[in-house]
DNA sequence: TTAAATTAAATCGTATACGATACAATCGTA
DNA sequence: TACGATTGTATCGTATACGATTTAATTTAA
């Protein structure tokens, strides 16, 4: 599908494009971690948990942008194998606290190696890059704000 | 970019804006379409479908940009409900022809009504996403083309 | 012209994702 | 302070996704 005048297509092109990219992202990374099992949800975690420490597995949900039963499998099997450290919380024993461990920080420091060397053999013009993104932040905010009109037809499964 | 230490870094990488927007997406539209059971990979394979006539699964695939064996059960299921048609080729007995059904017209046409509706109340910029979306798609065929650097380390379940 | 490669789909295993639900812990309030 | 509301996680069901493998059909080559 190529870009149009027609503002009907427009509309529809933007939803695909992200979603179009995003998997083109994954297979990216799936194929520069494969050797290491990483994944990018799993690099978003690690990074987050670098970043701002030991959270609640809520707080990380909201950083994160994933929910929280996403992510719960998620941490256990990174906490099994060793990259991150979960336990309940003493003083609310509804929370569990998540955290990066020295594996973990090691695994996330080669990851980015990977990532910024990439980077620069994607040859990406920093300038487009920066305005793009600071649209997809702005329109990000704008469709989780938005109550998306519903119209119903005889459903598809 | 430099990958730096903090947290905001995660807002800094094109890649996770992307990963973010289009789940954002995906619950936008799974709210849009929630009455119907109609999904966003859905919509884009009648787009597809419509836009192009009967093709063969893989030929979908390479227009949708998703991969054959994600589609294979997907199509199926379309095709028990009627939104479009599946038949083996006569020329070439290992294809199967897809072609999209009235049914799967009309719902496509509701569809577009509830994306161009919710698109105008989303309040975007146009020119600014033209620009964001050129660099989309020049960003996707980068990605797609990049053999991405590969770094081991003991791998992450 | 038959065997070897290739191709198209389907299937299998695994990894995200999310809404709905369950359940325990905590909070607010009458 | 008892009890209904809320919150934090976990679990379940369903829907994508993709790589690897399988199977059947077709093409290429020897």
């Amino acid at each position: 599908m190529s870009l149009s005048t027609n503002t009907e297509d427009l509309k529809e092109l933007l939803c695909f494009n992200i979603y179009s990219l995003n998997r083109s992202f994954g297979r990216y990374y799936s194929s520069a971690f494969s050797e290491t099992g990483l994944t990018y949800p799993k690099f978003v975690i690690l990074m987050a948990l670098e970043a701002d420490g030991p959270m609640s597995i809520s707080t990380l949900s909201a950083k994160a942008g994933v929910e929280a039963n996403t992510l719960s499998p998620l941490l256990k099997k990174m906490a099994e194998f060793g990259a991150i450290t979960r336990q309940r919380s003493d003083d609310d024993e509804r929370r569990v606290e998540v955290g990066i461990t020295p594996m973990g920080k090691d695994i996330l420091a080669r990851a980015r190696e990977v990532i910024a060397k990439g980077f620069e053999d994607l040859g990406i013009d920093p300038k487009q890059m920066i305005d793009a993104m600071h649209f997809l932040e702005e329109t990000r905010g704008r469709v989780d704000r938005a109550s998306p009109p519903k119209l119903s037809f005889d459903g598809i499964t």
